[in-house]
DNA sequence: CCAAAAGTGTTTCGAGTACACCCATGC
DNA sequence: GCATGGGTGTACTCGAAACACTTTTGG
């Protein structure tokens, strides 16, 4: 047994079973929302799926996106390799979970709101082949039972996004093309879960120069009109500076990626008002609720930064 | 095809199959290594193998490590999952990567450092069960060639490891129980590749409270004796406070878990003698290489902190 | 006495954060 | 005219970083 135990041993068949999981995150009212299924019973689940013979396993996650939603164009990170073996009490099944974000309106498939069975709409949004049937946007602070560890899942995405956005420019996936810094404002504060000073937000964002001004004003309802701005990576899709990723990209790049350049990543440390006000040193209790990452061998996930040099 | 999609489709056998790689780190000399196993040909490859039937992922990384390397304590988190279909040219296969950290004192089975086939000191070093054949120690500016996509997950590993000893402890289950601070200090300087202030990271670590005096010394050589220390959180095992992770733990706990308590990260940003100095005010280049994380839809490995609330 | 690592304080600079008022619009 | 969100500047605090010399030991 213990043996020229190379790389990779030859184990025949009979190995788990290998799905593909996607957390797919937007936000609708200001809040975030989960994309959901239906699931057998009462309860519900993430969308997923077996990834199809030489498909890539992020092939497969787009592809399980794509006809959950109909989403073209999202944006989607591995999140962690569920493989408990008791996380499926049917059979031994490895899980690769992803999360992923798209603006609102880049998920046509997708029904109203939380409305459980109170609006029938039939009306379809959008136009594109194949729509869903049944995948339905749930705010995370309401979320229905879900299936086998998906809740797990979930939480851990939500928790990933969280701090992702503090040293990244993911945030900027949830919003359309053109936003105001007051709609991406709402962004942070609907997922970080605090507010957020408006005049060290926008100086912030300005002066790391992420966001570029249009010419375009959105005016909405009674107030005053607001600027209109864009994320200034998107766009120059070609000749990005940088350090490459190397090779891994899976071949059948089947959808559009959506790509964005090298930008100062935001960091917005904490930015609220009177947070954190501990004794004068050291040994403050930590700031929000997880932060610490209590290292307890990482059976458990526990990732960080990356790129890929 | 796109059809009732809840979480996860029966689809009966024949998917790729598992397997579990580790990259092993260590500290030898100053300098970081990485274990590797003789692979068929020339080349050489990370310990890995599939996951026996009812074996947790983590379980088997476990496993594994202890089979190649005869280390018991080690420190283990994913790294990521690489299912892209071309990885093996000869069957499909989804690898689940980890990466792990041992004290260099921890890992009995291998044999000395670089030295290929000059020094071969049969003298086992240790006694425990079943040692190891081949495994070695490289040292990670100077690797073999690797095997399949091997080379990609060591560089991905290190580069993960390098951003999370910014803002965590990893680094001290790189050193024995007790450590001078300018052992310490010279794990980070050999894994971050670039060198640190004495008296700012002697402070920076002092005032975090992470580590705390011992009564002993060591004296070597010709020089000052230095003072012992030991990591603050390598004494109560027990009743650890903080948020504690959720149900996910591999039910056989195969191997004492080497545990540490909600201690201040370290956070040591950069800190080395004028690196960066740009023009006065924004838009200086980034710091490092790596740092920007320029995110081309994260189809690439590219991951964050975290916890799991 | 020389080489080698241990040990020790102070100053500077900038990012992070707190904080309050006027502006443009629709009703 | 009033309610609603858009828009703007300054002062304080604290952590990060730069920087050089003395001490203890073995040979």
């Amino acid at each position: 047994m213990p043996d020229t135990m190379a790389a990779e041993q030859d184990a025949p068949g009979l190995g788990p079973t290998v799905t593909t999981v996607v957390a797919l995150f937007t936000i609708r009212d200001d809040a975030l929302h989960a994309l959901l299924v239906p699931h057998g019973d009462g309860s519900h689940a993430l969308p997923g799926g077996a990834p199809a013979p030489a498909e890539g396993l992020d092939a497969a996650a787009r592809r399980v996106l794509a006809t959950a939603s109909g989403a073209q164009h999202v944006w989607l990170e591995q999140l962690y390799t569920f493989g408990d073996p008791q996380r499926d009490p049917r059979r031994a099944e490895v899980a690769v979970a992803w999360y992923a974000l798209v603006a609102d309106d880049r998920a046509p498939h997708v029904p109203g709101h939380r409305a459980t069975a109170a609006s029938p709409r039939p009306a379809d949004d959008v136009a594109p082949a194949a729509p869903a049937l049944s995948a339905r946007w749930w705010p995370v602070t309401a979320l229905p039972p879900l299936a086998l560890d998906h809740r797990r899942i979930v939480d851990y995405a939500i928790q990933r996004l969280r701090n992702k956005l503090e040293y990244t420019t993911v945030g900027f996936q949830l919003l359309p093309a053109r936003f105001t810094l007051g709609e991406l404002q709402r962004v942070y504060e609907a997922i970080l879960g605090r507010a957020l000073d408006k005049r060290n937000f926008r100086r912030r964002v300005e002066v790391l120069g992420i966001v570029r001004p249009t010419r375009e004003m959105r005016r909405t309802g009674a107030t005053r009109p607001a600027q209109l701005w864009r994320f200034a990576a998107t766009e120059a899709p070609e000749a990005i500076g940088g350090p490459a990723a190397p090779a891994s990209t899976s071949t059948s790049s089947t959808i559009a990626t959506v790509t964005t350049a090298p930008v100062e990543p935001l960091r917005l440390a904490r930015m609220s008002p009177s947070l954190r006000r501990g004794p004068s040193r050291t040994a403050v209790a930590p700031p929000d609720g997880e932060s610490l990452a209590s290292v307890t061998s990482a059976t458990t996930p526990g990732h960080d930064r990356g790129s890929a040099a």
